[in-house]
DNA sequence: CAGTGGTCTAGACCACCCA
DNA sequence: GGGTGGTCTAGACCACTGG
């Protein structure tokens, strides 16, 4: 078994004059906000066109390292805070690509009014109409998720003529178009009865609760609400920065 | 007052052409798979030159748009699958950030030998030598997380001798370098009578926990379980996909 | 006004892939 | 070998900024 790496195909002289700038940002010779040489300046200093050195300036942008303004020059930007995501998968994608078998159980399909609550989730009138559906996911027979949706009539005025035993609310939601906005929150609860049950749960256990809010044109279309049972769900993500 | 929108300055060309092909693949008329005229091709057919071709596709490359291979082609790519992130914030900078104040309590700061599980977590066999800290953050004198963290000595060979109440693990281990690659659990459970007694909680009561696991130089580096009591904190994120 | 970045062109050379 | 994408150049025009 052989191993072949770098081909030793020199890099591109754009990537060489990104390697140039990032090298005197990073051993601090150029700190934040310093003034990078002008493309004109570069171009002389480095011996290359200036296309060559807008593209690496340009790309340099995109990977937020320098900030540019017309007319004024090329700064040094802030170094990008650093994030630590967790993603948060479909629950029956999750089931399958896993190797399970995913059934749903409709619980509750049907138009409600909001509370105070649910109107100022909304951000609408309390008495508002709002389509509601529970149902549980399944993974080979075991009760992995119970979701509750609220649904803006405006948004998916077909939702109650849906059948969520096939194809689940997620699906249908995004069919009619992808949200401009969501926002989530994850808590630890202690379940209800009522969703003790929905889970086969015996005794009331640590669960897991997504909340997930959607906005489309500025507006609240649809809050769920998502819980798994602590002892048999966890959310997982492993990834690269 | 005035709204001043779309100051009528033409697209740049690039960007015309990007919407071209854009709107091609938005109708269906090229679908996934297609493959699209040549950079040449476009040419001639849109009347620019080829840089700016090359440019509309190299930036619909890299949004995921197309794919392209050097002597075959240009086609249209599968769409994105769309992911759901929550973003992982640092405790400290939260509690900050919403105007409390943030202290720590430094409970346990030892080395320990990896029983079986910790050395499988690590890659590493029984026994192998780990630095340990457990420290409970607080938001205006009130527990909001227990961290206990197991850290690779070889990694930070300092960890023992920093004063963590001053400056937590993370700061520390961040200033060493960044994770390659990062893993998150997110779990529900219902704390151990010790968490409870950390958290100042009367009762066990649902808590949320997360697991982080990191890699440098394809080793793990640092395990983290974080247990925030289920009625004090929620993980929340909003944002724009 | 001079200097900056943003864009665009026409032409060129190359590595790569496939028939 | 002919077509593909990847790169590079020299020169150009423009809009914007600051003094």
């Amino acid at each position: 078994m052989t191993i072949l790496l770098g081909k030793d195909k020199p890099a591109a002289r754009y990537e060489q004059v990104k390697s140039y700038i990032l090298s005197r940002i990073e051993t601090g010779e150029w700190e934040v906000g310093h003034r990078l040489p002008s493309e004109s300046e570069l171009v002389d200093l480095l011996g290359v066109s200036r296309m060559t050195v807008h593209r690496a300036l340009r790309e340099l942008t995109v990977d937020g390292v320098v900030t540019r303004a017309q007319g004024v020059g090329t700064f040094v930007a802030e170094p990008l805070k650093r994030v630590e995501l967790l993603e948060l998968r479909d629950i029956a994608e999750d089931i399958v690509s896993n190797g399970h078998t995913h059934t749903t159980r409709v619980i509750t399909l049907d138009a409600i009014r909001a509370d105070s609550d649910l109107a100022m989730a909304f951000g609408q009138r309390p008495g508002a109409r709002l389509f509601h559906s529970i149902i549980v996911h399944l993974e080979d027979g075991t009760p992995l998720q119970v979701e509750e949706r609220f649904v803006s009539p405006h948004f998916a005025p077909d939702y109650l003529e849906q059948d969520f035993s096939l194809s689940h609310p997620h699906r249908h939601l995004s069919s009619i178009s992808h949200p401009e906005e969501i926002e989530h929150v994850v808590f630890a609860v202690t379940p209800s009865q009522e969703t003790c049950d929905l889970l086969d749960l015996d005794a009331p256990e640590a669960c897991l609760q997504l909340m997930r809010r959607t906005w489309v044109d500025e507006r609240v279309v649809m809050k769920g609400i998502f819980t798994y049972p602590g002892s048999r769900y966890s959310f997982v993500g492993r990834y690269r920065p």
